[in-house]
DNA sequence: TGCTTTAGATAAAACCTTTTACTAAGAAAG
DNA sequence: CTTTCTTAGTAAAAGGTTTTATCTAAAGCA
């Protein structure tokens, strides 16, 4: 079976004694130009001969490739993660609309010091680009503050490079969460955190501490334990930190995923959620409705989140606009990982 | 800040004193042809002017993208999903080594309707497809039955096409988990599948079939229900499984989102785990580890399978076969959910 | 009749590479 | 001194599209 050649617009042209920029001008609808016969035999001929204008070509001679990309942090298998999968669905979903395809990429340490990111760009792969998962760590997307190639930062921010982003208020998220187990009755808090170098964890836990300033309560270090964003570490640190201070009454994780973790690691030590010791989260993935107890948690729009952040990157590309910087509020999820504090200390 | 256009291989040549062949031939390494003086001289023009190939240009010039596409079901938030997840982290990391890119692309109606699925082919925009998530309703396929676009069906195949295909070994899974049960004393098994539409969620059961058979068990539809792959639905299928048949002693579900499920649902009954019912899942994903008790399952090696396809596709594209047909053994993976029945019946 | 306008269509350029086929100059061979 | 071979380099074609500038024939007008 010879692998037939595609048919291209010159075999169109010849094939009904039209010029190329008929047949060009006639598949692109610019109206006016042709009479109704030639249009319609170009488009029967077309047709016939199942004519697909290459992609390769158009993007050639327009300089636009057509193509996003969305740039995920090299994590254990980042991608079976439902964060970025949610993100990434958003993303997708929305990008799908403006007719841009999604290219996936992945920022290991080879990528970044060769300069992949830039590659990108210079190489007419993609017309822009959405950072996942980024951290204050990542001076490598310096490179983007001129705003010469269209980027946006998705759900955080670099606290020392002023870069587009669409996030969801982190600092409401950790008030909300304060003032809900201040509200009933906690004063012996924990937080469980994820990495320092990502803002929002920073803003999150300034959030969480103004609360409790005001509820003269101190969030000391000792009552405070890096999560690492993953399950594993959060049972880990709800273990450390309750064998440092076995007074704690409720702990917040800055996740769902490390919040779920606590709970496991609380029950381990034969501690009952909610009844020893309240859990709360943040992101309210589909999974914290199904966890033992239920969690409550702080609910942050993340697909909104991608939504947006795409629909911005369109505007950076059409020049419609030069600069992105949206926060989109949080709302509290009450379920049963929450309870009043046994005793008052 | 003007947009200036970017440097190309013209710009070189002029700027160098060379024609665009010497330069061309220089950067791609063809050895012997041009003398150390010119190529240095050209090597550092590109340099100083900081010269990139354009994509375009070149996958024109070679009708090849140097794209492969990823299609996923259209699941709700089919990317938030850890069994998809893993299986695009493993292609991912897969095709970077081969220098290709990865296109995320999602098939709903609109898009199977339209073709767009040929249209990647035809358009040029990717020179291999693989399919995740397919079903025997898949008959959009069908297309790519001739061979003529490299494309590989991803840990499952389809009954009535016979297409690429790379998966674990679901007829071995049931066997094994039906062995397992069955070793530890269960008699009364129930079945939590997937959708039946899926050939695997077929083998899978004939696997525990024929192992209950040996033993003289039958699975009766009284014993078996639909999970639709969630927890949700794993959660409803326990309760009504246990509703029709109090004496059911274990259950196995199609995967471990649906084990988990049923955990949860049974405990929502006042059933303890393993202790009154034992449940075992299937694909081992990371929460398998972490849920409470953790779960006895099958491991599927999912990374491997998306490994291996992606390597399969490659060796397609390359022309250096022209089909591909693989099944991967599975292990069991003992931990909590199952232990001897109470009371045998 | 002679000039202008318009509708309909097209040739050629531009987008950027790679590859094929060719040339010019110098060296080796006779 | 002529012929052949080799080396270093280049012009041109091909890959497929869109767009700009141009052309032709017919119609409109004086």
């Amino acid at each position: 079976m010879a692998k037939r050649k595609s048919v291209s617009i010159r075999d169109v042209a010849r094939e009904c004694q039209a010029s190329l920029t008929t047949v060009s001008l006639v598949l692109n609808r610019r109206e006016g130009r042709i009479s109704e016969k030639t249009r319609n035999r170009v488009i029967e001929t077309a047709d016939r001969l199942g004519y697909r204008p290459s992609r390769l070509a158009q993007g050639l001679q327009a300089q636009k490739s057509g193509l996003l990309a969305i740039l995920v942090p090299q994590l254990r298998h980042a991608f079976a993660d439902a964060y970025f999968g949610e993100l990434i669905s958003a993303i997708q979903e929305t990008a799908e609309k403006f007719r841009y395809k999604i290219l996936l990429e992945v920022a290991n340490p080879e990528y970044i010091e060769t300069e992949q990111h830039l590659e990108l760009f210079h190489r007419h792969y993609i017309d822009g680009l959405l950072c996942l998962g980024v951290t204050n760590r990542d001076t490598h997307l310096h490179v983007f503050e001129n705003g010469r190639h269209p980027m946006v930062v998705v759900n955080n921010y670099l606290s020392d490079i002023k870069l587009n982003h669409v996030l969801c208020d982190y600092e409401a998220a950790g008030r909300l969460a304060g003032q809900h187990l201040v509200g009933i009755g906690h004063r012996r808090i924990g937080l469980i955190y994820g990495a320092t170098e990502v803002q929002t964890t920073e803003d999150l836990r300034n959030g969480l501490e103004s609360v409790l300033a005001s509820a003269k309560i101190r969030l000391p270090n000792t009552r405070t334990h890096d999560g690492l964003y993953t399950e594993e570490g959060g049972a880990d640190a709800a273990v450390r930190l309750m064998r440092r201070d076995p007074k704690i009454t409720a702990i917040m994780a800055g996740n769902d995923k490390m919040a779920i973790g606590a709970i496991s690691g609380l029950k381990s030590q034969g501690l009952r959620v909610p009844k020893d010791v309240s859990v709360v989260g943040c992101d309210d993935m589909h999974q914290a409705e199904f966890c033992d107890p239920p969690l409550t948690t702080v609910h942050t729009p993340l697909f909104e989140i991608g939504q947006r952040a795409c629909e911005c990157l369109m505007e950076l590309i059409e020049g419609q606009r030069d600069s992105v910087d949206e926060i989109h509020p949080v709302t509290m999820t009450l379920r049963k990982s929450t309870a009043p504090p046994k005793t008052t200390d």
